[in-house]
RNA sequence: GCCGGCAUAGCUCAGAGGUAGAGCAGCGGUCUUGUAAACCGCAGGUCGUCGGUUCGAUUCCGACUGCCGGCUCCA
């Protein structure tokens, strides 16, 4: 019990330390270092936590102090102005019950409210024009801790009784903490900012209905999107950044570099154009080429199926209402939503050994899964679609070398498309699963077992594997920041178990092989759509449906211009000519928003030399050169899938 | 599936209770073009679909379809 005589060493930025007493708040310390921080101070951070001003200190370490300058201070200024919009509407809707905010304040705020019809877009002007006049009050952010009881009763008081609710998931011995501005009070960890003033711009982004506590079967509440900056400017450019992201949106590019459409025939389903289709099967090709010489053998099967075998699969009963159906002769069909089943069929045509394993069947199939209307997204989520697919037929021996080989496959993948810091997660048994306990036991372990004998680090997501077998994904970070899924190798001892699979021992007896499911791209239409936004429509050289467009200067020279297409033609290069009655300029611009990599002019000049003038999409200007001189470099960026131009 | 928004020419968008306009693209001409938009002209639309209100609806109302932003879901 000696509290009071405790101290703390904080350290500063600047590599200074500072003893304080146990208790002290970083406004204290802002205090103690000049007035003009504490005035100016929005939050603090002790080793790496941000931290509200006005909370005791109870431990020490590396310590900051935030104003308006830092990013920081964003977090501290939108988590506060959450509040303050909820001010606004209990002051506009006094009878609205307040539920909860948001937890990243990274970039935005919500809250969500129990209120019996949506917000409309008036409404949020008028909520926003309300917080206006909050703000212009400059009230202070008081911290104040309470008891459990105390809080309970504080909003029971007030009619909060969804907020009574929320506070029965604190868990026991948890300090409370509630927090209050202007004439608004909220239950609430913090942090926030110390006066309304330091809220310097704010603007409401959008409103729409959610489930209470994300669950589906409970009410719909009202959320109100937000975001705030302490300058205006800050806001100004976060929404500037919002536009250009819609520029790489892949929905605006498919159509701007034509390379795929909907119809409002087939929703949910993309028609590749050409130039999309080049590229789907360019990756395919690469795919394929890849895992071919690591000893895939590529299988084709059929797209529907009699419907006793998705029930023989567990898809049935998993899966049937993401699966779509059709009737014929009076029998029931499914189109395939997955490729497994098929594979098996093929397993089994005859008797296995155990020297013929590992079995591996690959499949560029079409899949269909009849995905909620409102779940639907451009190519990202489609109800038709193809993966790099693959099932392995192993022993239980083998299983980890399988892993590992596929693991190594899929990073190279990749690399080769720039993508970097992929995260890797152990899904495990899931409520709804085939198999017995030990099976999952078993599966979670050999899976572990690859993973640590490789030294890879990943992270474990508890319930959220496949209905038939835990499963390793790899999750990569795109060049805008966003996080994808696209690889998967999943363990399933159940499936064979279902379709009887077996192969005989060195021992002459039969046992049951394991079944590996993998893909590494993933969807592809998923994946182009992660390419095209990663890549802006600049795709790699390989990748480029037009690689190089040959552009003569003048009419005159549209004849050479052919000549030269020809030669790059032969050579396997995918060429156009634009020999359009257009300026040159008008020309090149046209290939620079299609992102051609070459834009090859002939002139005079290179007609009389046998040469071409390189123009690279990057603005560089390579010079004239023959197309014999041009080729070779061409042709190794390619072979090599390099992102060189 | 749930909440909200949107739907006008190939694209981006304007418009009003009296059956529609611009820019770009397209087509025709002039120009013969040298590294990110030459000039002139022409054509282009059942205003998403169905129903209602109205003398009259593309405009107002409703349903449906599709798309967009969220929620939930994604074996």
């Amino acid at each position: 019990m000696s509290q009071a005589t405790e101290n703390l060493i904080l350290t500063l930025p600047d590599g200074s330390a500072r003893e304080v007493a146990v208790g002290t708040t970083p406004l204290e310390v802002a205090a103690d270092i000049g007035p003009r921080l504490a005035k100016d101070a929005v939050g603090a951070e002790v080793e790496g936590k941000l931290v509200d001003l006005r909370q005791p200190l109870a431990e020490g370490g590396a310590f900051r102090l935030f104003t308006a300058k830092d990013a920081e201070a964003g977090i501290f200024i939108r988590h506060s102005a959450e509040h303050v919009m909820a001010d606004a509407v209990k002051r506009l809707w006094p009878e609205v019950e307040i539920d909860v905010g948001r937890i990243d304040h990274s970039e935005k705020f919500q809250y969500d409210f129990r209120f019996p019809r949506a917000f409309t877009p008036e409404d949020l002007e008028q909520i926003e024009a309300k917080m206006g006049e909050i703000l212009a009050e400059d009230s202070t952010f008081e911290r104040i801790e309470v008891s459990r009881e105390e809080a309970a009763r504080i909003f029971a008081e007030m009619g909060e009784t969804l907020k009574v609710e929320r506070l029965k998931d604190i868990p026991e011995g948890e300090s409370i903490t509630i927090y209050r501005d202007g004439s608004f009070t909220d239950l609430c960890r913090g942090p926030h900012v110390q006066r309304s003033s330091q809220i310097g711009a704010v603007k409401l982004l959008e409103a729409s209905g959610v489930y209470w506590k994300g669950d589906e079967t409970n009410e719909m509440l009202q959320r109100i999107y937000g975001t705030a900056f302490a300058k205006k400017e800050e806001l100004a450019s976060y929404l500037e950044q919002v536009e250009q992201a819609k520029a790489r949106d892949h929905r605006r590019l498919g159509v701007d570099l034509d390379l795929f459409s909907f119809n409002e025939h087939a929703p949910a389903t993309p028609l590749f154009h050409p130039k999309g289709a080049e590229i789907y099967n360019t990756l395919v090709d690469y795919i394929r080429e890849l895992q071919n010489r690591r000893g895939f053998e590529e299988v084709i099967t059929p797209q529907i199926l009699d419907v006793d075998l998705w029930h023989l699969s567990g898809h049935y009963d998993n899966y049937r209402e993401a699966m779509f159906f059709s009737e014929v002769d009076e029998r029931e069909f499914a189109v395939k939503p997955m490729n497994c089943p098929t594979h098996c069929l093929i397993y089994k045509t005859r008797l296995r050994s155990y020297r013929d394993l590992p079995v591996r069947y690959s499949d560029f199939g079409r899949l269909h899964r009849y995905e909620r209307s409102g779940v639907t997204s451009g190519l990202t989520r489609v109800r038709s679609f193809a993966q790099d697919d693959a099932h392995v037929f192993c022993t239980e021996e083998q299983i980890e070398a399988e892993v590992l080989a596929m693991i190594s496959t899929i990073m190279e993948i990749y690399d080769t498309f720039g993508f970097e810091s992929i995260e890797i997660e152990l899904s495990t048994r899931p409520a709804k699963s085939l198999g017995t306990a030990e099976m999952w036991a078993k599966a979670e372990e050999a899976l572990k077992a690859a993973l640590g004998n490789a030294d890879i680090d990943y992270t474990i997501h508890p319930g959220e594997g496949a209905f038939y077998g835990p499963k390793v994904d790899f999750q990569v970070n795109d060049a805008l920041g966003r996080q994808w899924q696209l690889g998967t190798v999943q363990l399933d001892y159940s499936m064979p178990e279902r379709f009887e699979l077996e192969y005989i021992g060195a021992d002459g007896a039969e046992h049951q092989p394991v079944m590996i499911h993998r893909a590494m791209l993933g969807s592809l239409e998923r994946f182009i759509g992660i390419l095209i936004e990663h890549t802006g429509g600049a795709f790699p050289l390989w990748l480029a449906p037009v690689q190089a467009v040959v552009l003569p200067v003048s009419e005159k020279f549209l004849e050479y211009g052919e000549t030269v297409r020809e030669q790059l033609r032969d050579a396997g290069v995918r060429v156009q000519l634009d020999g359009r009655n257009e300026k040159l300029g008008y020309r090149i611009r046209e290939a620079q928003l299609q992102k051609v990599p070459y834009m090859l002019v002939v002139g005079a000049r290179e007609q009389e030399a046998g040469q071409v003038a390189v123009r690279l999409r990057t603005g560089e200007d390579r010079g004239a050169q023959t197309v014999a001189e041009f080729l070779p470099g061409l042709r190794e960026l390619v072979e090599s899938r390099s992102r060189e131009l």
